[in-house]
RNA sequence: GGGGACGUGGUGUAGCCUGGUCAACAUGUCAGAUUGUCGAUCUGAAGAUCGCGAGUUCAAAUCUCGUCGUCCCCG
Protein backbone atom coordinates (compact mmCIF):
# COMPACT_ATOMS: atom_id res chain seq x y z
CA UNK A 1 0.00 0.00 0.00
CA UNK A 2 1.02 3.80 -0.93
CA UNK A 3 0.57 5.43 2.16
CA UNK A 4 -0.43 8.95 0.44
CA UNK A 5 1.33 12.10 2.03
CA UNK A 6 0.62 14.93 -0.64
CA UNK A 7 -1.32 15.47 -3.68
CA UNK A 8 -0.67 18.46 -5.63
CA UNK A 9 -4.17 20.80 -6.45
CA UNK A 10 -3.57 21.50 -10.06
CA UNK A 11 -1.96 18.27 -11.33
CA UNK A 12 -2.65 14.49 -11.07
CA UNK A 13 0.80 14.71 -8.83
CA UNK A 14 1.31 12.96 -5.79
CA UNK A 15 3.56 12.25 -2.81
CA UNK A 16 3.68 9.58 -0.69
CA UNK A 17 5.59 6.99 1.14
CA UNK A 18 6.14 3.11 0.26
CA UNK A 19 6.50 0.32 2.54
CA UNK A 20 8.85 -2.41 1.90
CA UNK A 21 10.45 -5.11 3.76
CA UNK A 22 13.83 -3.10 2.91
CA UNK A 23 12.46 0.08 3.78
CA UNK A 24 10.53 3.34 3.54
CA UNK A 25 10.61 4.57 -0.46
CA UNK A 26 9.42 8.39 -0.93
CA UNK A 27 7.03 8.23 -3.80
CA UNK A 28 7.63 9.41 -6.99
CA UNK A 29 10.73 7.63 -7.26
CA UNK A 30 13.23 6.31 -10.40
CA UNK A 31 15.06 3.42 -10.39
CA UNK A 32 18.49 2.96 -11.95
CA UNK A 33 18.50 0.38 -14.20
CA UNK A 34 21.28 -2.89 -12.90
CA UNK A 35 20.19 -5.20 -15.75
CA UNK A 36 22.99 -7.80 -14.75
CA UNK A 37 22.73 -6.74 -10.54
CA UNK A 38 25.15 -4.03 -11.20
CA UNK A 39 23.80 -0.37 -12.49
CA UNK A 40 26.15 -0.30 -15.58
CA UNK A 41 29.36 1.60 -14.31
CA UNK A 42 27.98 2.77 -11.44
CA UNK A 43 28.85 1.34 -7.74
CA UNK A 44 26.34 0.56 -5.11
CA UNK A 45 28.65 2.77 -3.21
CA UNK A 46 28.13 5.73 -6.05
CA UNK A 47 23.99 5.05 -5.72
CA UNK A 48 24.17 5.34 -2.09
CA UNK A 49 25.85 8.54 -2.30
CA UNK A 50 23.65 9.90 -4.35
CA UNK A 51 20.51 8.70 -2.71
CA UNK A 52 19.16 6.05 -4.71
CA UNK A 53 16.35 4.61 -2.89
CA UNK A 54 16.27 1.67 -5.04
CA UNK A 55 17.34 -0.09 -7.79
CA UNK A 56 15.83 -2.69 -10.86
CA UNK A 57 17.43 -5.72 -11.65
CA UNK A 58 16.31 -7.91 -14.05
CA UNK A 59 14.77 -12.17 -14.12
CA UNK A 60 15.60 -12.96 -17.70
CA UNK A 61 19.08 -11.81 -17.43
CA UNK A 62 19.94 -13.33 -14.07
CA UNK A 63 18.11 -16.33 -14.77
CA UNK A 64 20.94 -16.95 -17.77
CA UNK A 65 24.01 -15.94 -16.21
CA UNK A 66 24.80 -16.40 -13.28
CA UNK A 67 21.91 -18.49 -13.48
CA UNK A 68 19.68 -19.33 -10.07
CA UNK A 69 21.46 -22.01 -8.25
CA UNK A 70 24.17 -19.39 -8.02
CA UNK A 71 21.94 -16.59 -6.39
CA UNK A 72 20.17 -19.62 -4.14
CA UNK A 73 24.11 -20.00 -2.62
CA UNK A 74 23.90 -16.27 -1.91
CA UNK A 75 20.88 -16.23 -0.40
CA UNK A 76 19.47 -13.84 -3.18
CA UNK A 77 20.02 -11.03 -5.08
CA UNK A 78 20.87 -8.32 -2.46
CA UNK A 79 23.51 -10.86 -0.69
CA UNK A 80 25.01 -11.19 -4.08
CA UNK A 81 25.41 -7.53 -5.38
CA UNK A 82 25.76 -6.39 -1.52
CA UNK A 83 22.97 -4.24 -2.42
CA UNK A 84 20.62 -3.76 0.75
CA UNK A 85 18.19 -1.00 -0.15
CA UNK A 86 14.95 -2.53 -2.33
CA UNK A 87 15.12 -4.10 -5.34
CA UNK A 88 12.77 -4.16 -8.18
CA UNK A 89 13.04 -7.06 -10.63
CA UNK A 90 11.27 -7.42 -14.03
CA UNK A 91 9.87 -10.26 -14.75
CA UNK A 92 12.03 -11.35 -18.36
CA UNK A 93 8.28 -10.33 -20.04
CA UNK A 94 9.79 -7.65 -21.57
CA UNK A 95 13.27 -8.93 -22.32
CA UNK A 96 11.80 -12.40 -24.37
CA UNK A 97 9.89 -9.69 -26.26
CA UNK A 98 13.19 -7.70 -27.19
CA UNK A 99 16.11 -9.66 -26.99
CA UNK A 100 15.23 -13.19 -27.09
CA UNK A 101 15.10 -14.90 -30.56
CA UNK A 102 12.87 -17.32 -31.77
CA UNK A 103 10.09 -16.91 -28.93
CA UNK A 104 7.14 -18.87 -29.08
CA UNK A 105 4.60 -17.98 -27.05
CA UNK A 106 1.29 -20.29 -25.56
CA UNK A 107 -0.83 -20.14 -22.82
CA UNK A 108 0.89 -22.17 -21.09
CA UNK A 109 4.35 -19.63 -21.16
CA UNK A 110 6.89 -18.83 -23.10
CA UNK A 111 9.80 -20.89 -25.02
CA UNK A 112 12.79 -18.52 -26.15
CA UNK A 113 16.17 -18.56 -27.26
CA UNK A 114 19.30 -16.99 -25.14
CA UNK A 115 20.56 -13.96 -26.65
CA UNK A 116 23.61 -14.71 -24.52
CA UNK A 117 24.39 -18.30 -26.06
CA UNK A 118 21.09 -19.54 -28.00
CA UNK A 119 20.39 -21.97 -25.34
CA UNK A 120 16.49 -22.77 -25.23
CA UNK A 121 14.79 -21.53 -22.55
CA UNK A 122 11.03 -22.02 -20.94
CA UNK A 123 9.42 -19.25 -18.36
CA UNK A 124 5.80 -19.90 -17.17
CA UNK A 125 4.12 -16.94 -14.90
CA UNK A 126 4.84 -19.21 -12.08
CA UNK A 127 8.29 -20.39 -12.83
CA UNK A 128 9.14 -16.66 -13.24
CA UNK A 129 7.62 -16.16 -9.37
CA UNK A 130 9.50 -18.48 -8.33
CA UNK A 131 13.12 -17.13 -10.03
CA UNK A 132 11.71 -13.93 -8.49
CA UNK A 133 11.21 -15.50 -4.91
CA UNK A 134 14.63 -16.54 -5.15
CA UNK A 135 16.09 -13.46 -5.95
CA UNK A 136 14.25 -12.37 -3.18
CA UNK A 137 13.65 -9.03 -4.68
CA UNK A 138 11.34 -6.67 -2.57
CA UNK A 139 9.12 -5.72 -6.22
CA UNK A 140 8.30 -8.69 -8.61
CA UNK A 141 6.46 -7.94 -12.01
CA UNK A 142 5.05 -10.72 -13.07
CA UNK A 143 5.09 -12.58 -16.72
CA UNK A 144 3.51 -10.30 -19.15
CA UNK A 145 3.17 -10.58 -22.91
CA UNK A 146 4.85 -7.31 -24.51
CA UNK A 147 2.74 -6.23 -27.48
CA UNK A 148 4.69 -4.72 -30.34
CA UNK A 149 4.47 -1.40 -32.14
CA UNK A 150 3.31 -1.62 -34.70
CA UNK A 151 0.60 -4.01 -33.63
CA UNK A 152 -2.56 -4.59 -35.06
CA UNK A 153 -5.56 -4.97 -32.91
CA UNK A 154 -6.17 -8.85 -33.19
CA UNK A 155 -2.74 -9.38 -31.56
CA UNK A 156 -2.78 -6.14 -29.02
CA UNK A 157 -6.40 -8.19 -27.91
CA UNK A 158 -4.32 -11.61 -27.35
CA UNK A 159 -1.72 -10.07 -25.70
CA UNK A 160 -4.10 -8.08 -22.98
CA UNK A 161 -6.28 -11.81 -23.02
CA UNK A 162 -2.70 -13.54 -22.50
CA UNK A 163 -1.27 -10.94 -19.70
CA UNK A 164 -4.87 -11.05 -17.75
CA UNK A 165 -4.42 -15.11 -17.75
CA UNK A 166 -0.53 -15.21 -16.54
CA UNK A 167 -1.33 -12.07 -14.59
CA UNK A 168 -3.70 -14.88 -12.58
CA UNK A 169 -1.83 -17.27 -12.23
CA UNK A 170 1.22 -14.94 -11.04
CA UNK A 171 -0.66 -14.04 -8.47
CA UNK A 172 -2.61 -17.56 -6.96
CA UNK A 173 1.02 -18.92 -7.39
CA UNK A 174 2.28 -16.00 -5.42
CA UNK A 175 -0.05 -15.95 -2.64
CA UNK A 176 0.46 -19.88 -2.54
CA UNK A 177 4.31 -19.47 -1.95
CA UNK A 178 4.81 -16.38 -0.38
CA UNK A 179 6.97 -16.57 2.65
CA UNK A 180 6.23 -13.89 5.44
CA UNK A 181 9.36 -13.13 6.01
CA UNK A 182 10.13 -11.70 2.21
CA UNK A 183 7.08 -9.57 2.23
CA UNK A 184 7.60 -9.29 -1.66
CA UNK A 185 5.06 -7.04 -3.46
CA UNK A 186 3.80 -8.47 -6.72
CA UNK A 187 2.69 -5.92 -9.38
CA UNK A 188 0.03 -6.19 -12.16
CA UNK A 189 1.20 -5.08 -15.63
CA UNK A 190 -1.35 -3.37 -18.00
CA UNK A 191 -1.11 -3.86 -21.56
CA UNK A 192 -2.90 -3.21 -24.67
CA UNK A 193 -1.39 -1.65 -26.73
CA UNK A 194 -2.38 1.95 -28.65
CA UNK A 195 -6.31 1.11 -28.43
CA UNK A 196 -7.96 2.81 -25.96
CA UNK A 197 -10.53 -0.01 -24.80
CA UNK A 198 -8.16 -2.73 -24.45
CA UNK A 199 -6.17 -0.86 -22.70
CA UNK A 200 -9.40 -0.14 -20.16
CA UNK A 201 -10.06 -3.67 -20.33
CA UNK A 202 -6.31 -4.69 -19.25
CA UNK A 203 -6.56 -2.46 -16.10
CA UNK A 204 -10.15 -3.71 -15.73
CA UNK A 205 -9.15 -6.93 -15.41
CA UNK A 206 -5.85 -6.47 -13.79
CA UNK A 207 -7.42 -4.49 -10.91
CA UNK A 208 -10.22 -7.22 -10.35
CA UNK A 209 -7.57 -9.71 -10.01
CA UNK A 210 -5.86 -7.21 -7.08
CA UNK A 211 -2.25 -6.41 -7.06
CA UNK A 212 -0.02 -4.34 -4.73
CA UNK A 213 0.81 -2.28 -7.58
CA UNK A 214 0.62 -1.65 -10.80
CA UNK A 215 2.40 -0.99 -13.71
CA UNK A 216 1.71 0.42 -17.49
CA UNK A 217 3.56 -2.09 -19.43
CA UNK A 218 3.74 -2.01 -23.68
CA UNK A 219 5.06 1.81 -23.66
CA UNK A 220 8.90 2.36 -24.55
CA UNK A 221 8.55 -0.04 -27.75
CA UNK A 222 9.03 2.24 -30.52
CA UNK A 223 5.18 4.05 -29.90
CA UNK A 224 4.97 8.10 -30.33
CA UNK A 225 5.23 10.42 -27.33
CA UNK A 226 1.51 10.69 -27.84
CA UNK A 227 0.57 7.36 -27.66
CA UNK A 228 2.97 7.01 -24.97
CA UNK A 229 0.70 9.18 -22.80
CA UNK A 230 -2.41 8.29 -24.49
CA UNK A 231 -2.01 4.67 -22.76
CA UNK A 232 -1.60 6.75 -19.37
CA UNK A 233 -4.36 9.17 -19.39
CA UNK A 234 -6.43 6.05 -21.00
CA UNK A 235 -5.34 3.76 -17.78
CA UNK A 236 -4.55 5.88 -15.00
CA UNK A 237 -7.81 7.12 -13.94
CA UNK A 238 -9.23 3.69 -13.49
CA UNK A 239 -6.06 2.93 -10.73
CA UNK A 240 -6.80 2.87 -7.17
CA UNK A 241 -5.26 6.25 -5.19
CA UNK A 242 -3.58 4.41 -2.62
CA UNK A 243 -1.68 1.81 -4.68
CA UNK A 244 1.44 2.75 -6.66
CA UNK A 245 1.38 3.57 -10.34
CA UNK A 246 4.68 2.33 -12.61
CA UNK A 247 5.12 3.17 -15.72
CA UNK A 248 7.39 0.70 -16.98
CA UNK A 249 10.87 1.65 -19.29
CA UNK A 250 10.03 5.89 -18.89
CA UNK A 251 11.60 7.82 -19.70
CA UNK A 252 13.53 10.95 -20.56
CA UNK A 253 13.52 13.56 -17.94
CA UNK A 254 10.75 15.42 -19.53
CA UNK A 255 8.61 12.81 -20.37
CA UNK A 256 9.05 11.65 -16.50
CA UNK A 257 8.33 15.43 -15.19
CA UNK A 258 4.93 15.03 -17.23
CA UNK A 259 3.79 11.62 -16.19
CA UNK A 260 4.45 12.48 -12.49
CA UNK A 261 1.92 15.21 -13.74
CA UNK A 262 -0.42 12.51 -14.90
CA UNK A 263 -0.30 10.04 -11.37
CA UNK A 264 2.21 8.11 -12.08
CA UNK A 265 4.72 7.43 -9.34
CA UNK A 266 7.50 4.74 -10.22
CA UNK A 267 9.75 5.10 -13.36
CA UNK A 268 12.82 3.13 -14.71
CA UNK A 269 14.94 3.29 -17.59
CA UNK A 270 18.27 2.29 -19.12
CA UNK A 271 18.86 6.01 -20.30
CA UNK A 272 21.23 7.69 -17.74
CA UNK A 273 23.54 4.82 -18.04
CA UNK A 274 23.09 3.57 -21.83
CA UNK A 275 23.37 7.47 -22.73
CA UNK A 276 26.41 8.03 -20.18
CA UNK A 277 28.33 5.17 -22.07
CA UNK A 278 27.53 6.60 -25.50
CA UNK A 279 28.39 9.70 -24.34
CA UNK A 280 25.38 11.91 -23.47
CA UNK A 281 24.31 14.09 -20.48
CA UNK A 282 21.81 15.50 -19.32
CA UNK A 283 21.32 19.05 -18.10
CA UNK A 284 18.19 20.99 -17.23
CA UNK A 285 18.73 23.07 -20.09
CA UNK A 286 18.17 19.70 -22.68
CA UNK A 287 20.86 16.72 -23.36
CA UNK A 288 24.45 17.87 -24.48
CA UNK A 289 26.63 15.23 -26.69
CA UNK A 290 29.84 15.64 -24.81
CA UNK A 291 31.90 14.05 -27.91
CA UNK A 292 30.86 16.85 -30.26
CA UNK A 293 33.61 18.69 -31.57
CA UNK A 294 32.08 21.89 -29.82
CA UNK A 295 33.48 20.56 -25.98
CA UNK A 296 37.15 20.01 -27.18
CA UNK A 297 38.78 22.53 -24.82
CA UNK A 298 35.42 23.28 -23.02
CA UNK A 299 37.01 24.27 -19.39
CA UNK A 300 33.36 24.31 -17.94
CA UNK A 301 31.52 20.94 -16.01
CA UNK A 302 28.52 19.66 -17.86
CA UNK A 303 26.04 21.40 -15.88
CA UNK A 304 27.29 24.61 -13.25
CA UNK A 305 23.95 24.14 -11.40
CA UNK A 306 24.65 20.26 -10.83
CA UNK A 307 26.84 19.47 -7.71
CA UNK A 308 27.66 15.70 -8.37
CA UNK A 309 31.58 15.29 -8.17
CA UNK A 310 32.27 14.96 -11.59
CA UNK A 311 30.43 18.52 -12.40
CA UNK A 312 32.71 19.84 -9.55
CA UNK A 313 35.61 18.30 -10.81
CA UNK A 314 35.81 17.36 -14.37
CA UNK A 315 35.56 19.21 -17.47
CA UNK A 316 33.68 19.09 -20.45
CA UNK A 317 37.03 19.42 -22.60
CA UNK A 318 38.89 16.25 -19.94
CA UNK A 319 35.26 14.02 -20.33
CA UNK A 320 35.43 14.71 -23.90
CA UNK A 321 39.07 13.16 -24.54
CA UNK A 322 37.72 10.52 -22.23
CA UNK A 323 34.69 9.57 -24.61
CA UNK A 324 36.58 10.21 -27.53
CA UNK A 325 39.27 7.71 -26.49
CA UNK A 326 37.26 4.73 -25.76
CA UNK A 327 38.40 5.42 -21.68
CA UNK A 328 36.01 3.63 -19.30
CA UNK A 329 36.51 6.06 -17.01
CA UNK A 330 34.31 8.72 -19.20
CA UNK A 331 31.53 6.15 -19.54
CA UNK A 332 31.40 6.05 -15.82
CA UNK A 333 31.91 9.60 -15.24
CA UNK A 334 28.79 10.50 -17.69
CA UNK A 335 26.88 7.57 -16.37
CA UNK A 336 27.02 8.51 -12.58
CA UNK A 337 26.53 12.44 -13.53
CA UNK A 338 22.97 11.16 -15.59
CA UNK A 339 22.18 9.01 -12.87
CA UNK A 340 22.44 11.89 -9.97
CA UNK A 341 21.04 13.95 -12.44
CA UNK A 342 17.65 11.77 -12.61
CA UNK A 343 17.94 10.84 -8.74
CA UNK A 344 18.17 14.66 -8.01
CA UNK A 345 15.27 15.17 -10.48
CA UNK A 346 12.85 13.23 -8.49
CA UNK A 347 13.98 14.84 -5.15
CA UNK A 348 13.15 18.12 -7.11
CA UNK A 349 9.88 16.74 -8.08
CA UNK A 350 8.96 15.36 -4.85
CA UNK A 351 9.50 18.62 -3.25
CA UNK A 352 7.58 20.93 -5.45
CA UNK A 353 4.49 18.45 -4.38
CA UNK A 354 4.88 18.83 -1.03
CA UNK A 355 4.58 22.47 -1.64
CA UNK A 356 1.91 22.10 -3.41
CA UNK A 357 3.42 23.83 -6.50
CA UNK A 358 3.90 21.07 -9.31
CA UNK A 359 2.27 22.61 -11.80
CA UNK A 360 4.57 25.48 -11.25
CA UNK A 361 7.40 23.08 -11.24
CA UNK A 362 6.49 21.44 -14.48
CA UNK A 363 6.45 24.77 -16.32
CA UNK A 364 9.59 25.84 -15.11
CA UNK A 365 11.45 22.55 -16.10
CA UNK A 366 9.63 22.03 -19.70
CA UNK A 367 10.57 25.84 -20.33
CA UNK A 368 13.84 25.26 -19.92
CA UNK A 369 14.72 22.04 -20.87
CA UNK A 370 15.16 21.38 -24.66
CA UNK A 371 13.59 18.95 -25.95
CA UNK A 372 14.75 17.43 -29.14
CA UNK A 373 12.27 17.11 -31.98
C1' G B 1 76.52 3.11 -60.57
C1' G B 2 72.91 -1.26 -62.02
C1' G B 3 68.10 -3.63 -61.31
C1' G B 4 63.17 -3.88 -59.24
C1' A B 5 58.56 -2.36 -56.63
C1' C B 6 55.32 1.37 -55.32
C1' G B 7 52.94 6.60 -55.21
C1' U B 8 44.64 6.97 -55.12
C1' G B 9 40.28 11.35 -49.19
C1' G B 10 43.68 12.14 -42.40
C1' U B 11 45.41 6.75 -42.28
C1' G B 12 45.42 1.72 -44.64
C1' U B 13 43.87 -0.22 -49.18
C1' A B 14 40.69 -1.70 -53.93
C1' G B 15 40.22 -0.36 -58.97
C1' C B 16 45.11 -0.48 -63.44
C1' C B 17 46.54 -6.29 -66.81
C1' U B 18 41.26 -6.30 -70.43
C1' G B 19 40.90 2.54 -71.09
C1' G B 20 34.26 4.27 -71.08
C1' U B 21 28.90 5.96 -63.77
C1' C B 22 36.64 11.16 -62.51
C1' A B 23 36.48 7.00 -58.17
C1' A B 24 35.07 2.12 -54.08
C1' C B 25 36.03 -0.24 -49.13
C1' A B 26 37.80 -0.07 -44.06
C1' U B 27 39.15 3.14 -40.35
C1' G B 28 39.30 8.04 -38.54
C1' U B 29 36.62 12.91 -38.42
C1' C B 30 31.82 15.61 -38.09
C1' A B 31 26.51 15.29 -36.92
C1' G B 32 22.14 12.47 -35.22
C1' A B 33 19.32 8.28 -33.20
C1' U B 34 19.17 5.26 -28.53
C1' U B 35 13.12 4.69 -23.36
C1' G B 36 11.05 -2.81 -18.51
C1' U B 37 20.12 -2.14 -21.10
C1' C B 38 23.52 -2.01 -25.57
C1' G B 39 31.26 -0.69 -23.77
C1' A B 40 26.06 -2.84 -28.96
C1' U B 41 24.11 -1.02 -33.29
C1' C B 42 22.16 2.03 -36.85
C1' U B 43 21.49 6.62 -39.86
C1' G B 44 23.35 10.89 -42.25
C1' A B 45 27.60 14.38 -43.66
C1' A B 46 32.34 16.33 -44.95
C1' G B 47 36.81 14.68 -47.09
C1' A B 48 40.90 12.46 -53.09
C1' U B 49 41.08 17.24 -60.13
C1' C B 50 44.10 9.07 -58.43
C1' G B 51 52.60 12.29 -56.95
C1' C B 52 53.80 15.90 -61.02
C1' G B 53 54.29 16.98 -66.43
C1' A B 54 53.68 15.61 -71.41
C1' G B 55 51.80 12.19 -75.08
C1' U B 56 48.27 8.47 -77.42
C1' U B 57 42.76 8.46 -77.72
C1' C B 58 36.25 10.66 -78.99
C1' A B 59 37.51 9.21 -73.78
C1' A B 60 43.20 8.14 -69.06
C1' A B 61 43.43 6.50 -61.93
C1' U B 62 43.93 2.77 -65.96
C1' C B 63 48.25 2.78 -71.92
C1' U B 64 53.30 5.39 -73.32
C1' C B 65 57.39 8.70 -72.15
C1' G B 66 59.68 11.94 -68.85
C1' U B 67 60.21 13.68 -63.96
C1' C B 68 60.05 13.84 -58.55
C1' G B 69 59.56 10.93 -54.17
C1' U B 70 59.63 6.39 -51.10
C1' C B 71 61.19 1.44 -50.32
C1' C B 72 63.91 -3.16 -51.61
C1' C B 73 67.98 -5.94 -54.00
C1' C B 74 72.97 -6.01 -56.39
C1' G B 75 77.79 -3.48 -56.71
Amino acid sequence: MLTLQYQDPNTKARAGVLKTSRGELLTPFFMPVGTNATVKGVSNEDLLEMNSQLLLSNTYHLYLRPGMEVIKKFGGLHNFMGWEKPILTDSGGFQVFSLAKLRKITDEGVTFQSHIDGSRHFFTPELVVDVEGILGSDMIMPLDECAPYPCERKMAEESVRRTTLWARRSRKHFLANQREEKKQMLFGIVQGATFEDLRRQSAEEILNIGFDGYAIGGVSVGETVKEMFEAVEWVEPLLPREYPRYLMGIGLPDQIVRAVGEGIDMFDTCIPTRFGRHGTAFTRRGRVILRNAEFVDNEGPIDSECDCFVCQKYSCGYLRHLLNTGEILGLRFVSYHNVHFYLKLMRDIRQAIEKGRYSEFQKDFLGKYKVKE
